[in-house]
DNA sequence: TTTAGCACTCTATCTTGCAGAGTGCTAAAA
DNA sequence: TTTTAGCACTCTGCAAGATAGAGTGCTAAA
């Protein structure tokens, strides 16, 4: 498997690949002669190609049709023959303007946006996480007395999350033996990640509370309940209509499945977490991929940091016959953008 | 047009609206004749088949088919023929299982919750529109300083709503004055809905306030986003899948539009906002329907209160040929129970 | 007024035939 | 030894017919 190719091999290969990326037709002999002028007839493509085919490059729908490339093929071409897509401008305004123009400040705001730019600029379905709101750090707790009854816990993450809940407040309680007590909560919990503050760690801290524990049980309540309500992040989808348009997926039944798997989110988060690496860009195709129902696909993913901590990832779904060098420009792009605005 | 038809004829007509709702096949003669024992030959259905199809209750797919309802002939069924569809226990266990048990605190997960009940138990593409925050009655306003230069603004609604923002803050202010500042808020908004703190309102409170002014722009901003931010409002889907099992959407070109349509969230707003009533559950049968896309669909609309306030609207949206008295049924008994687990 | 009978129409499906695209192989040319 | 031309062969997709089935409308009898 690991015999090198020869240079007119890979030639072929990859012009077999490229021409069946745009046409999604078999690529046959004489097209890979006339298009790419390598001045061979198709013949000896012809031969050519047969190699291939053996090697597991290339395969054949039937005996009289031209070539596809193979699970194989792809990932030979990703790695060792694709050359990167120079965005157009077009494409790079679309991204810069739809992302850093406007000012927005909710998080959600700009996932949302994200993904549709990249399921725009990419034809395919683009899959964001929101960001991990159970790795962010613990920032600050604060409570806020309402009325005589009520109260409003807000609780602040390093990331940027403010979550809130309004609270009773079955007894009174000074201001000042409040401030106390949440100042020691803060001191406690300061820098430690959502993840960390189990519940063993909570009832350490009610231990050392004990005094107060009626009126606090609520906001500890609330973090409680932070942890458990976020077990399932959101997943942002963008361009789920454009599967549609791809020629693999003319059947109703397929379409089914994928538009099921969508509905999924759960599902969605860990197969966006599974198969993508802090570090790069990651590229898994067919069957590569772990889970069944994206085996005749091909997902590319990467993450998107703020200040250096990664918050979440990024995804691009769609057929293994996938531009792949546009998708991974695109999406480099566009995690760079993204990097940038949230980190101000 | 309302020439009453004769009780035999209505009996027909009820027939094939049955018979087509369960098949999706057009319905002969013969299967009226041997399905429903009237005493009556094919023969004479036959005629009176060709005298609905004359009144425009019926129509031919093509000249040797069966009959199939005509959008009039749908309105007529739903308007005199139906009967109210008894739920099994398994479908009424099915609802109030999935909304009463949980203790389900946010309302965002008690929407998400309904729509996928109601799509599984009609079998059609549910929306419900997510309480308008529009509509809520201003309540409290808050500013709580969490640093030397930032503060967090809190509005709270009477349905729950809390909204809220960090600020900076360029100019220190004392506690007292702070505190003044927005008691005089509160007081000016106290009631009035957030479609009714227009901007004009927004510039007299600044002027009143004007030597405050720099401190709370961004307080005012807040308000002011909150009212561009939730413009669309967030229109929550379930079982949007299902309409790929409908025979009427066996074309792909139907079902993209149709999952198109699923993406415009503030269209799918609109069209729900326009087509239901605060009262009672309201069929639009085709054409009936303002918007083109959805006028070989039929839609039913009810709405959920809460204290007897309308919240929200609840939408089933399929094929003409839908279940109309299950539908309804389940959707009767969805609202019942939603505004009781509101209300609470 | 209802029914039986019959000719007619339309669809869906299956078969057949044919053109087009592309291959593999062989033998000749470089 | 490598490349090329030529040719027979295979497979698909499409169009044109043929056929069965379902259901109608009409007419004449009950």
């Amino acid at each position: 498997m690991a015999a090198p190719l020869s240079e007119r091999k890979q030639q072929i290969l990859r012009a077999v690949v490229v021409n069946y990326i745009k046409t999604a037709e078999p690529v046959g002999s004489r097209t890979v002669s006339r298009a790419y002028k390598m001045g061979l007839s198709s013949a000896t493509i012809r031969n050519e190609m047969a190699d291939l085919e053996d090697l597991g490059y290339l395969s054949q729908p039937h005996t009289s049709a031209g070539r596809i490339p193979s699970q194989t093929g792809y990932r030979y071409y990703v790695d060792n023959l694709m050359d990167p897509d120079d965005l157009s401008a077009d494409d790079e305004l679309a991204i810069s303007s739809s992302l850093s123009t406007e000012k927005m400040r909710e998080i959600e705001q700009i996932i949302n946006n994200s993904a549709r730019v990249l399921s725009s600029a990419t034809n395919q379905t683009s899959l964001i996480m929101g960001p991990q709101f159970r790795k962010s750090a613990f920032h600050q707790l604060r409570i806020l007395p309402l009325d005589e009854k009520r109260g409003l816990v807000v609780l602040i993450t390093d990331t940027g999350f403010i979550k809130n809940k309004v609270i009773d407040m079955q007894q009174q309680l000074s201001q000042a033996e409040l401030h106390q007590v949440v100042s020691y909560l803060n001191q406690k919990l300061y820098g430690l990640t959502i993840d960390q503050v189990t519940s063993s760690l909570i009832n350490e801290l009610k231990r050392d509370l004990f005094k107060r524990l009626e009126i606090l049980e609520q906001a500890f309540i609330l973090l409680e309940e932070s942890l458990k309500e976020e077990k399932q992040i959101r997943v942002f989808l963008g361009g789920t209509t454009n599967i549609l348009n791809q020629p693999e997926f003319k059947d109703v039944d397929k379409i089914r499945r994928m538009l099921n798997l969508f509905e999924q989110e759960p599902l969605l988060f860990k197969i966006l977490e599974d198969s993508s690496s802090e570090d790069d860009i990651v590229v898994s195709i067919g069957e590569e991929n772990e889970y069944e129902d994206i085996q005749e696909c091909t997902l590319i993913t990467g993450t998107y940091k703020i200040h250096d901590k990664t918050l979440g990832t990024v995804g691009v779904l769609g057929p293994t016959r996938m531009d792949y060098s546009r998708v991974i420009s695109v999406m480099r792009r566009l995690v760079g953008y993204l990097n940038q605005s949230l980190s101000s």
